[in-house]
DNA sequence: TCGTTAATGTGCCGTAGCGTACAGACTATC
DNA sequence: GATAGTCTGTACGCTACGGCACATTAACGA
């Protein structure tokens, strides 16, 4: 692969650092594949490496008591998972789950922390990236105490459509359960109503996409508020 | 006031400062008096100010919609308001509102930025604060999802308890069903249950908790969730 | 090819909480 | 002490969703 090649590094973060920046922070990582399902971190336990998705994805989750684990983030290539070693806290606040087969770039923490002090872009890259979490954590906060399932759902499923880069993933009805935190049951009839309205088609985990446009008018204001918040921020 | 005196502040974030960086940062702050429903900042614009309370105490809430502002994050003498500054952002994430009459210290965004610089351990204690309320958050967003009315409520009462510093504090039914995004007549039910249990008493808005014991052994469990997490990143 | 497992469809009952309305109780004000 | 405004109690129908159970169907592996 050619160094310019290398350069050209397809996640939004990395994008906004300059050449120089950009150079030698590749230098610190490799690129390493996601794998549905594998969990990259653990609440309360030491927080090893950052990763930033290139074609892969990853969603924060809670684990709360008894209950399933539920998503309250969602990170693809616009983001990265670990932007809270910025802290200078060792540990991962939620657990990371690959929600999305694809690569990701991998930097340990201590080098990561290295490459903050020499640029100051890097820093304030990942300052206002912590900001759109905290954004973002904060409508999930509402939306779950004011907005039904089916925009709820419908909201989910463009924001993984974003970061999946196609219109067809992998997703049964009950792992989308979990994330909403609802009955997989539940998931069943909204999502039939949608595949009822040619907005969505699935089969044994395998959805598509029919209707991007169906899909933004059936989901929550929210789905556009984080939109808009993102951009504004790290336009 | 002596200067031994006015270095004792009771604020537990600056209490965690050095003499001589408390002093420093003293010196660029005035105390005010939080008056309840007071307005302290607005989503999307400015944030001029932050805010260390003594004896007062914030609530952040989201504005969604149509939907009345539900509370996300409380803060009493345990934190501040508008840590987000370190990020370099100059806008405020969310409203903040006085909850709790009292006392705060207010430093100029600016000010604040410009002892950022001087003092690492600053930046370190505001650092694990800012951590902190991202927990708190994701606990929110988990717990508004799966938990029922009574036990948030009870949690939401805890939480402001510890920051009124008093057994008594003013709060009236349509305002904390407004604080848990629910119906004014669901928050009666559920405090004339506890006050039936000898838990609560209140009348018009003036609120006593006669049985703290008996609301600890209601809640749900994220109110001993976050408290640990405050507990493990600034001991 | 068949049995097993995973994914989905469906139904049924229970209930927490919504929207709403209204009445009673207390407080403040003039 | 009349009046108005605020706070609280209560009730009623409705709906979304929880918990659960079970049937059906597709995929997969021995």
């Amino acid at each position: 692969m050619s160094e310019q090649k290398r350069l050209q590094v397809d996640n939004r973060l990395i994008e906004r650092l300059t050449q120089k920046e950009r150079k030698a922070l590749l230098s610190d990582c490799e690129t390493v594949e996601l794998s549905f399902g594998q969990i990259l971190c653990e609440p309360r336990t030491p927080l090893r490496f950052a990763y930033f998705p290139l074609t892969g994805f990853i969603s924060l989750v809670t684990t709360l008591g008894d209950h399933l684990p539920m998503e309250v983030g969602l990170i693809g290539n616009e983001g990265m998972l670990g932007v809270t070693l910025m802290l200078g806290v060792d540990e991962a606040p939620l657990r990371a789950i690959v929600q999305g087969n694809g690569s990701a770039l991998k930097i340990s923490a201590s080098r990561l922390r290295r490459r903050l002090l020499e640029s100051t872009k890097l820093q304030k890259t990942l300052n206002r990236y912590l900001y759109v979490l905290m954004d973002e954590l904060s409508t999930s906060a509402a939306c779950n105490q004011f907005h039904e399932l089916q925009p709820r759902m419908a909201r989910w499923l463009l924001m993984t459509h974003d970061r999946a880069h196609s219109d067809h993933f992998y997703l049964t009805h009950a792992y989308l359960a979990g994330m909403l935190g609802v009955r997989r049951s539940g998931i069943t009839v909204a999502a039939g109503a949608l595949q009822r309205d040619m907005i969505i088609s699935y089969s044994r985990g395998e959805i598509s996409i029919l209707d991007r446009k169906g899909l933004e008018e059936t989901c929550c204001e929210c789905y556009e508020t984080t939109i808009d918040d993102y951009g504004r921020l790290l336009p």
